[in-house]
DNA sequence: GATCGGGCTTGGAACGATCAACCCGAAGGT
DNA sequence: ACCTTCGGGTTGATCGTTCCAAGCCCGATC
């Protein structure tokens, strides 16, 4: 069963038409929709009455031309790898439509076109052809190249992550209180009585992994607490995280871990498996990044949830400021993660 | 730390600023862009050249202006609610958007304004203003009424999921064969000896849930095995799953649940973790959806793995038919699923 | 040598909105 | 009486591209 469609084109009412019927002018109709203020009550009632009539909504594509703009966002992000508990993106997406509709503007995703080694010229031709306004992206631990050239291209963008390399840079950013978050988890598992706290995080070369990492130390340090021979550099993969968790727990031998991710802390969770222990009991394990699989984990796995719905609302204003005229760039913000405590952490030490 | 920026305003070259580089007219620049073929070599190349130097780039709004069309797809989906294992969105999402790509969409997230009650208004907007060319819609079992407004608009729609409604409708789809899923899942436990497998789905008014309900007792069937008194239909948490998995267990001791997705699957094992059983050796599971969760687990759950990235292309496929002119609407497209088989159900029985 | 035709190129006119400037009458100040 | 101001509305120009119909050039044909 197939067939060709014929569909009927009785082309869409534009501004004059409405116009007419409402007996004023094009521009009266654009003021009654953007600047409704500026026309007398008894006007604006009678424009609006003339549209719904014909049910009129203004053309994006001739508005876009004239004004220069699209109201259009592009958001960089690449999916999270399969084999990671590593689901934030499914939130923060969400949470940025929603916030962005508020303030009229859609998203639009844009993935590295694997044929492009630089994976910017595609962002640069999307401001330029004036498809997006501006870029929200992701992941800029990642790719400083990337962020050096957009800034470069005075590129219009604000950023989920810090600018790691430069902290005066000139764009705006969002970020998490990353230490905050390992601090949060660390002060939770000192209070349950634990002094033998282990970290298991990632490379040294990942800005994000040794701010989480400084919070896990600074916390036990405070305490007068050992980090020797208490933490582990590793990969962001449950492997890595089994075995980092393996040598950690035979020789320094802590009674819990606090882990630098969700996947890594499930890394510990099969080690547990393997061993016969008890999660929580045995070992307790906080993680990172509230992941759906922390949620659904019988027991659940007690982890740091960043706060992306707000992430996403100052996001959506720094937006605003940038896409202002004249353009304001506010200094970069740092939300505080919370703790959600769950199973893995287990009942307070007798 | 903030600041003012007047960004410099240096506007961008035009066609017309290309023709004159060039040294020849508006359309002969334009036809290089978009038929190259009409022009003589050395003419294009010369053209070509001049675009590099000004490092042209077309401006969508007035090109979307002019043809009438945006080359963007609206992509209709709610996002994965918390504490469920299901985040199918992330993997198709990007399927999509990759797919889309590379036959020149470009994908835009709408999600229902809270506020509109119907939920459609939004959506016809955007396609009357041109702010979109069609529509991805996901979630159809969910929205039948919504389907109905979309087709009586004669709007541009392909769907992840099957008319159940009206099997002729007039609109391109694609979907998943659910019941193939299931009966993968029980022949697979069947293959490993089983003989009392439980299933636990959805409500009956889920057609999903029906359909893959129905590759499970069709398996069972055609084994000569018995379902009766083997099957629950609840609600998709893990609550309830774990509740329906006590009550089945007890009553009827199937020896294996398939169930209807790893939510519900999830449900099960919490329900082992309770009760100190050993989850694939005292009971085999099997999940659906292949999530983050059904990876990560300690052990791995075994689980249906949709097909999404040909799902996208699929898609991808049926939306250039819809936009072509005159536009072409394929027949339906039904794709198998397969099965990714971890620990959770067991080694073959004794 | 005039005509024809095909391949390229050309200027002008949309597409549908907003911007900038102007217009008009009534109110208020000097 | 005159000038200014201001609210409320109009008009022409413009954004940058593609469509349209006509024009040009050149070789081939009669």
């Amino acid at each position: 069963m197939s067939r060709i469609v014929n569909r009927g084109a009785a082309s869409a009412p534009t501004l004059a038409d409405v116009a007419e019927v409402a007996g004023v002018s094009r521009q009266t109709v654009s003021n009654a929709i953007n600047n409704p203020d500026l026309l007398r009550a008894d006007t604006l009632a009678r424009v609006q009455e003339a549209i719904d009539e014909l049910g009129y909504v203004p053309n994006r594509a001739a508005r876009n031309l004239r004004t220069r703009a699209s109201h259009l966002i592009g958001l960089r992000a690449r999916p999270a790898p399969e084999g990671t508990a590593h689901a934030l993106m499914d939130r923060f997406v969400h949470a940025l439509v929603d916030t962005s509709r508020t303030a009229g503007y859609h998203i639009m995703l844009v993935t590295d076109d694997p044929e492009d080694r630089t994976g910017t010229a595609g962002y640069d031709d999307l401001l330029r052809s004036t498809a997006v306004d501006a870029f929200v992206v992701t992941d800029t631990h990642l790719d400083q190249p990337q962020l050096a050239f957009l800034e470069s291209r005075r590129a219009r963008f604000v950023a989920f992550g810090r600018p790691w390399a430069d902290p005066d840079a000139g764009h705006p950013w969002v970020d998490v209180d990353h230490a905050a978050g390992a601090a949060l988890a660390t002060e939770h598992l000192i209070g349950l009585g634990h002094t033998r706290i282990g970290w298991i995080g990632w490379h040294k070369d990942s800005r994000i992994g040794e701010e989480r990492r400084s919070g896990w130390s600074r916390v036990l340090k405070a305490h007068g607490l050992s980090t020797t021979a208490m933490a582990s550099r590793v990969e962001d993969t449950i492997a890595s995280g089994r075995s980092a968790a393996a040598v950690l727990l035979d020789e320094a031998r802590p009674t819990a871990f606090v882990c630098a991710s969700d996947t890594l802390a499930m890394g510990v969770l099969h080690l547990l498996d393997e061993r016969g222990l008890r999660m929580g009991e045995d070992l307790a394990v906080v993680g990172y990044d509230d992941s759906l699989v922390a949620q659904c984990l019988p027991g659940g796995l007690t982890s740091v949830r960043l706060p992306l719905e707000q992430v996403a609302e100052e996001i959506v204003a720094a937006l605003e400021g940038l896409l202002a005229r004249p353009s304001y760039v506010g200094p970069g913000v740092l939300l505080p993660p919370t703790l959600r405590v769950r199973g893995s952490s287990g009942p307070r030490l007798g």
